[in-house]
DNA sequence: GAGTGGTCTAGACCACCCG
DNA sequence: GGGTGGTCTAGACCACTCG
């Protein structure tokens, strides 16, 4: 049944990672069903068993494939919900959700860390942060308002690129940090008076507060953010596993 | 420098992966400190490579660990927040956090689905759902109302359980879906009449408005859920990786 | 007992990075 | 070129599940 034919510069595992997925994509393979055995499927693929088990694990992480020890490895029912557990950012996730992303930079500017920023990008006193504060529209209506700050030593060129067509994210990378993980803490708060007045929403309307620590791959805090999004134009997903 | 004995009954990649994590712990290892390489460990552990590789893969997952093709292995930079990207149930955190959880049970009945729980849970028209709506309390204030839908058909006899003492997912793994991930979608949104008095605070005040799917292992939905959570109190935490 | 996945070996060659 | 991680092999034995 399942078989495939060689690639040059793909790995074996990740051919045969793909190949299982759209045999499951294509519904040859159905919910439930039972996948050949790890052996079979090294035979079939005329590999070892190990580089299968190397490619069937990625789809275990995916939740496409579930295994039962003595038993097998069985396709699992297909989510209605889409997966959520990557971390992007306002442009990524518009353009997967066909939405329109605009963004005004309102402020930027270098000043020292407050105590509770600098706490969060491990500084010491005194040290400088990259404070810029953006407006972000989807499809034409306000929706957030950001405020991020970014360790200066660690990007001290940074206001000098251009941030409204390339993401910070992408420069964090080019500068040896490349953006890895997240930890955001949400919680629902009314709009003041000043904010309420950028978002186009009344005085006391609920919004998403959202404050988020940004990694680097070594673990690196690189960015620390305050974020308040419009209650009524703007939701969050996301996908735990246990 | 790395070393260990062995123990009985557990598997030598999870002893190096503990041994690892002990001697970062320990800071005997430092954050930005090249790991030797797989070899040396292979070495210094009296194991082969590829079981180096798979105690240090858990740590990569971790964030506690990078790793650098052509370079090494490093330690990261220890996280000021801690890791929130596991599903977890009230009782769950509020353990983690130590804060004393309550439920007090304020609905339970069995109806059909309405269209957009039956969608959520992948069911035919006119099948039957559990509702169990409940009003949970940290340290004695209320914090959330919460509003479960269960598949009838897959747990006929939850109602006859203990839903206090013992959490619903418990019951779930014991009939033969284990809980085991979930997919959720977070508002801000106000609290209208009937809300603000469970929760004790003022109409049009901001909750976190949580409506979540939650899968066994094989993909099946087995519960959705509609969730208020007093803005004041509650905020919640998650964990996302590029 | 037969079949499955879980762990492990002792090698091998390749791709990548650095001085 | 030398050292590193990335991929892969062709086996082996163990632990678990089921009939």
């Amino acid at each position: 049944m399942v078989s495939f034919t060689k690639v040059e510069g793909i790995s074996r595992y990740a051919q045969i990672r793909e190949a299982l997925r759209q045999e499951i994509n294509a519904k040859r393979l159905l919910p439930g069903q039972k996948l050949p055995s790890e052996d079979e499927l090294a035979a079939q693929f005329g590999v070892s068993r190990m580089t299968v088990r190397q490619g069937i694990s990625d789809l275990l992480d995916e939740g496409l494939l579930y295994r039962k020890h003595g038993v097998g490895t069985f396709i699992a029912q297909p989510q209605i919900a889409r997966d959520h557990s990557r971390l992007s950012n306002f442009f990524e996730s518009s353009l997967a959700n066909h939405v329109e992303a605009a963004m005004r930079v309102l402020v930027s500017e270098i000043l020292p860390a407050k105590l509770k920023i600098g706490k969060a990008l491990a500084l010491e006193e005194g040290d400088l942060v990259i404070h810029i504060k953006t407006l972000r529209s989807a499809n034409g209506i306000p929706v957030t308002v950001h405020d991020a700050y970014v360790p200066y030593k660690l990007f001290p060129r940074l206001l000098k690129e251009d941030l409204v067509s390339h993401h910070i994210w992408d420069y964090m990378g080019q500068y040896g940090y490349p953006v890895k993980r997240a930890v955001q803490r949400l919680e629902a708060r009314e709009a003041d008076e000043k904010l309420s007045k950028l978002l186009g929403i009344e005085a006391g309307a609920p919004t998403l507060y959202k404050e988020r620590t940004v990694y680097a791959e070594d673990g690196t805090p690189v960015e620390f953010t305050y974020c308040y999004n419009r209650g009524d134009r703007y939701s969050l997903t996301v996908t735990l596993s246990r």
